[in-house]
DNA sequence: AGGTAGTGTGGGAGCGCTCCCACCAGTGAT
DNA sequence: ATCACTGGTGGGAGCGCTCCCACACTACCT
């Protein structure tokens, strides 16, 4: 508060007129210089970066988000509480992965969690006034009216994840279609058929994708498809128990189990051994997300794993793209950037 | 880019000059109203704060930023690798506290990783743009030029544990010296007399304070102090490990045994294991830290419980003062912000 | 010779705010 | 009545940049 007159007068940080002054031109060709425009001559450049480096010029970058209307900086919205992401290893490997690929960038990263109703306040300020160029959105429920506000805004945004086959926003995603055919295929050749299938919550465009998957590998293998083994479940420890003991009930003669998520495989194994089957040798069993659950399971898990750092990487490279090449809105949204990632089997002793 | 002339002029968010035109007033006026200044009757702040929900004012953060030459942001500096920083749980801990300090403030979090040569660098860049108003440092080793680096560009920092008794920077630690107290206490109160200690690093204060509180406990009961029972250990598994063994094999007769942090406390129960010793029948053992590993331990290991949370919460308030109170050289650093927080210890069968 | 591009460059204008000085009442002391 | 003050207010100046227009100056056509 008290130091505004002070300031920057004797001692204080070079500007880009001082620069300019010690090399002998002009503000314009500093700051074209600066920005890496190619329509500077050596002899000139060489000249500013030499009175860059003399007077250890950094440049301001509040006076420049002021002049060019942007922010360099880029955040990472985690629609959960801190506990959630820090538990999960999903969202450091996300983070990862966003590191990775903005590591030989100017562009800052910001973390905001916004699991609560207040967060979430926070955060529509945040947006509203601008702070970020652009927003990387994982693990969006169906009802989230946060990419909502994002358009509204015009705000530049990439999402982990569809909200549903009809997404207008770029994504990035893991083949959950594949992933599940992968898991249902293995299974079916390690000679089991009457596969089972506990599904995720349904409001989740992935969870809905591996069914499809499930039901087309099924049908594919000429078993066709029985409804009767598909159950629904809700990524829960508690549901994938529930799941299985109907399931049980319902077909006590099931030799296999897909489960679309390796906490939901948790709770079946539980009802498996309550029901008295032994996994795999009565029934084999397949998560899916590869997380620290299915090595630490007992027998360890088969599982899919998502390559959750690459997509990091390729949500950032999206928004980058997105931001750079801000342009009038007629010409947005007409091609739809939306990307699938393939998925591994990781194979060990469940199935 | 090319939206530099298109930009703000119509349908473009409110400025505050227009806030001053519809509410009637000068934009000084305004700018007061925003900034909470005393100076304005109620009467014209009633009619500000009208216009400003009409348009739906959001103040611009750069050019605040330019014009007052503050960031409203602050850093929060990991000089660790990512993995480490999700591995645990005192980052997240203190991430919890910083975060709720800052709840109800309109600065901003950055958080930053410092662990290879490539981010540092990234770091000292940023840190001389002065993108953020302060620091806060965890996790500093004592040879660590980073401090030095934000005294040189003026930039208020705190530190999580004083680097010396000489500490200059304003810190929140928690009690080593008394922490130590406590798990010896702890140990002779259960009748233990042959307590030996395993100490951390020794270049770390943290270390040697606990070293000081493990002699002064011993002293004060009378028992003197055996330089023989303190062995040195580094905090890791392994340091633990060979300490213990260094220790059995000097005073095969210990009975209980302080280790400087959890991990230590594991390497030496593995010692002890493989000398044939129970715990705790034969010898008790403390730990320090109380993280996830000393309620995971077999058995579960008594630990001395250091408040993080609260400690980032404490950093925080300080640095928030220190860059609120920015004042003229002179007057800084004659009055030592540094503060200590109680530890306490949690009581569990190994002991 | 005169035109017509293209390069490279300087500097004005302006981004939206904060700070501060000037000013205008009103109030109470002289 | 005159002279401080004081609480309240308006608006100029300026923060350090980017953008863009204008102006050289060259080189290459007709």
């Amino acid at each position: 508060m008290a130091t505004h007159g002070a300031r920057g007068r004797s001692g204080g940080r070079p500007t880009l007129e001082e620069v300019a002054a010690r090399a002998g031109v002009g503000r314009g060709t500093v700051s074209r210089v600066i920005n890496g425009s190619p329509r500077v001559s050596d002899a000139t450049r060489a000249a500013v970066e030499a009175a860059v480096a003399e007077l250890g010029y950094v440049p301001n970058t509040a006076a420049r988000a002021l002049a060019a209307n942007r922010t360099d900086a880029i955040a990472l919205v985690v629609p959960e509480p801190e506990t959630r992401f820090f538990a999960e290893p999903y969202f450091s490997d996300m983070l990862k992965g966003v590191g990775s690929a903005l590591s030989d960038t100017e562009m800052q990263l910001l973390l905001i969690f916004a699991g609560s109703d207040r967060e979430r306040a926070r955060l529509a300020q945040y947006l509203a006034a601008h702070r970020v160029d652009g927003v990387l959105l994982v693990s969006v429920h169906a009802d989230d009216p946060l990419p909502d506000l994002l358009a509204q805004l015009e705000i530049p945004a990439v999402i982990s994840g569809p909200r549903s086959s009809a997404e207008t926003l770029p994504s990035v995603d893991s083949d959950n279609y594949g992933g599940a055919r992968q898991a249902v295929e293995h299974l079916l050749s390690r000679g089991r058929s009457r596969v089972a299938h506990i599904t995720g919550r349904l409001d989740v465009y992935g969870a809905q994708r591996r069914v499809d998957g499930y039901r087309e590998a099924m049908s594919d293998a000429g078993l066709g498809v029985d409804e009767g083994l598909i159950e629904a479940g809700d990524f829960t420890e508690e549901g994938g128990h529930r799941a299985m003991a109907a399931l049980l009930e319902r077909h006590p003669d099931i030799d296999a189990v897909f489960a679309a998520s390796d906490v939901t495989a948790s709770g079946a194994r539980r009802a498996l051994r309550e029901a008295g089957r032994r996994i795999p040798e009565d029934v084999a069993l397949v998560g899916y997300d590869d997380s620290a659950i299915a090595r630490h399971m007992e027998p360890p898990l088969t599982s899919v794993r998502q390559p959750i750092e690459e997509m990091g990487r390729r949500m950032t490279d999206l928004l980058l793209t997105e931001v750079a090449d801000r342009r009038p809105l007629a010409s947005r949204g007409l091609e739809r950037r939306q990307m699938v990632l393939a998925t591994e089997l990781v194979s060990r002793s469940s199935s």
